[in-house]
Order: C-alpha cells, then structure tokens, then sequence
DNA sequence: ATCACTCCGATTGTCGACAATCCGTAGCCA
DNA sequence: TGGCTACGGATTGTCGACAATCGGAGTGAT
C-alpha cells in the first residue's frame, strides 16, 4: 500500500498522518482553522507534538502557517492547481525519461501487471473511483522510484502526492477519464519497454496536460455552478 | 537581499534561519549531531522552539531525522548533488521557458542589469567568489519568480535553494567558472529578450549540466586527495 | 578472547502550566 | 452616528520538569 501504516514512531508523526489523511480526504475542509488544543484533545495527546506536525505539514504544504493567528488547511484554487499540474508535468516528465534507462526489465512488467489489476478493476465496477485513482497514484508513483533520483521520489512522493490526493477526492466524481488514462499508461509502459526516453518523457507529459484539462473543465463548472 | 531578514516571527523560526544559516555555511559539520539542548541553551530558547525548527529544516531536507536517535545534519554525497542538479535543470529549465512569456520587458531589462553589477564584481575582484555565488543565486530565483508559478518559486527558492547554497559554500574555492557562467546568463538573458521560452530552457538546462560537470569534477578531486 | 547481558548516563519524547499575542466586543467621545 | 480605544476571552508561543528510549561501558560466562 502507499499509504504508509499507521507508523509507530513519535507522536508528532501520528498526527501528522493523521492530520493529512483528514485534510486530504476533506474531512477537514480546505481553509478550515485547525486549532491545536481541540486537534490535540481528539488526538489524545499533548499540544508540542501536535505543533511539530503542524510544522511537518507546513513543509510538505498541505497547512498554511500565520505567527500568533494559528495553521489553516490550504486552499486549492484553479491558480495554485495549474502551477502544480505545471510542476508535475516537468518532474514526471522527468522520471519518465530516466526510468526509461533505469528500470530493470523485471520492474516494467510489474507496471504492466498493475495496469491490468487496474483494467480488471475498472471493468469489474466503475464504482470504486477511488480505488482507481490510487492505483493511478500508485503507476505514477512507481515510475518516480524506476527514475532511481531519490530528490525526484521525495518530491513526487512526499509532497505532491498528497496534494494530488487531495485534489482527487474533490474531483473524483467524475470517472469519465480513467479508460483514456489507463490506455495512456499502457502506452507509457510500452514506451518504456523499448527503452524510449524520449518518448516515455512525451507520453507522460500529455497525460499529465491531459489529466489536467480534465480537472480544469471540473472547476469550470463548479465554479459556474457556485 | 536573497537571504530573510532575521525574522522577527516566532523563536522556532529564529531558531530555523540561524540553524539553515550554520548548516549552509558549514559551521555545522555534515552529518554532525544536532543536540537538542545544547543548541536551545545557545540559541538562548527553550527545547519545544528548537524541536520546531529541526522538524521545519527536516522538510527542507537540511537536516535528517531519526526517531529516539536524534536529528543530524545531511551529507551531501556524490549521488544526492547529482540528484539535486538532475531536478534542477528541469525546474530551473521550466522556470525559464515560463519567464520567457510571463516577465515584463522591465524586469528582465532589471535582470540584465542585475548582471551588470555582477559583472563590476567579478572585474573589481574574484576574491568575494561567495558575492558572485549568492549573485548566481539572485540571477536564477529573479527567473523563478518570472515563471509566475508559486510552485515553482518556493521549490527552487525555499528548499533546494538552501541545498544549492550548502554545496556553493563546500565547493566555492574555484571560481574559475564565473566569466563562462556570467555569459551564459547573458545568452539566457537574450533569449527571455527575444521571447523564446524554448532557447531559455535549453540555455539554462546546458547551464545547469556545466556547474554540474563542474561540481562534479571538484568532488572527484576531492575524494582523490582523501 | 569473544559474546551476551545488565545497568547507567545521556538524549529524546511528552506533558502541563504560564506568558505573550491577537481578535472581537463594548464603551466612550467627537 | 461613526470611529477610536480599552478591555476580555481565546488562542498561540514558550518554558521547565518528567517519562521513555537508546547507546555504551562494564562485567561475567563460555
């Protein structure tokens, strides 16, 4: 699974799961105030560690910090979703390009065998959007690991990803584009089949512009709607 | 200035600023342990501001933390720089594709003047190479920021910024590479003039890859003479 | 001599209480 | 009536002390 278990570690880190699991999954809403002794009550813990994962989720951007005015959960407006829509396109474009070269030939197997979990999901029920949207999540995320940069997995994974999560549960009424981004996959592993770069680059990138006009459409209309 | 100013804000972000400062700097070996309490009694605060900070630095990916065992300043190997550079050239690429559309006559006329005066620098005397460096420095967030994409301007300024000072300060003996980098500016300069966002990314991927042939070459001598 | 165990010092993790700061409200004055 | 000021409650920021955990020295048995 991606999401990391529920880790035994220190307190701090807990809450920090915990906390970004709420935000993403939008039990906390976006630019809600979270304040720290009500969050470390229902969390059964002191105030300190819960500030540490404040400061945790400030860094991996899903809070936005004020001195003396406390931490609210970030918003995501159209602007801050292009720019990192933008950012993702360069970074996975990226990863592509070297897990072209980088990946054994055993590991780009294993993504195609993901991709047909995935297929057999989509065909079994349409229902589970979520589920496909983490096993879309899952695709990206094993690409970012084939580039073998551990900077770009960080970023992809610690970061990004978990606003991109977030994003997805705004958006994942729609499943209309899983059938054309399965066959995008399809074609990406193809093309890191044949040890092709460039073109794994280029596939990617497309799917991630395609991916976004996708979410942009979604926001239009919400936002006509509103 | 690049740097923020001592910030008058909160101890645990007093305590992150000098703290980034001492690491990039070197003052804080690499890979030396961070105490908890030897640092809160010098930096005059309590242990909570302190945890804090060490938890903020941690996701600048300056320091490295090991639950029960302590925080330790990163090391910075051969492979994390080579990471660090591979990421940067896309987004710094990115960033100069992007500015190439979105500055304004004005501020890349700023830009070229921002040259200038790094230029007067360099002819005056190569002895402050740091000045050039955090000047390098100035040239590439002034075009993270003419991306327009927030993103981007807090990954390249906030984190990997912090990264690149460290390495600049480790390997800032040999500045034999100002004047060819300085023209390189110039080009990158140029093409934002010109308006071609695909001649700016090339340029500034090129110029990326030559401080990296060029760090690299450092390291190597580096690990020759150990 | 080597390995394993135990105990101890040091360091981290956590908590509760106190001080500083901010936001909203009510009151006062022009 | 409008705006400024002072106050009060709530929230954040900070500290010191206590508990939990880890690393290492020392000891003893094989």
């Amino acid at each position: 699974m991606l999401v990391k278990v529920p880790e035994q570690g220190t307190l701090a880190d807990i809450a920090a799961h915990r906390l970004a699991h709420s935000i993403v999954t939008g039990e906390l809403a976006q630019g809600q105030k979270l304040n720290e002794a009500e969050l470390a009550e229902r969390f059964g813990m002191g105030r300190g560690p819960l500030r540490e994962a404040l400061r945790h989720l400030e860094g991996m951007r899903l809070v936005k910090r004020i001195p003396n005015a406390g931490a609210r959960v970030v918003v995501l407006d159209r602007k801050t979703l292009a720019d990192l829509y933008g950012v993702r396109e360069a970074l996975e474009g990226m990863a592509c390009r070297l897990a072209a070269s980088q990946m054994t030939d055993d590991e780009i197997a294993q993504l195609g065998k993901l991709l047909d979990r995935h297929e057999e999901q989509i065909k079994k029920q349409g229902g589970k959007v979520y589920a496909q949207s983490e096993g879309d999540l899952d695709f990206h995320y094993q690409i970012a690991r084939g580039s073998r940069n551990q900077m770009l997995m960080d970023m992809l994974g610690s970061e990004q990803y978990q606003l991109l999560r977030m994003c997805r549960y705004r958006t994942s009424r729609n499943a209309q584009r899983t059938k054309p981004a399965l066959n995008q996959h399809r074609q990406i592993v193809q093309a890191l089949q044949q040890r092709d770069g460039e073109l794994a680059e280029l596939l990617m990138r497309r799917h991630i512009q395609g991916a976004w006009r996708s979410i942009s459409e979604m926001i239009d209309k919400e936002e006509q709607a509103a």
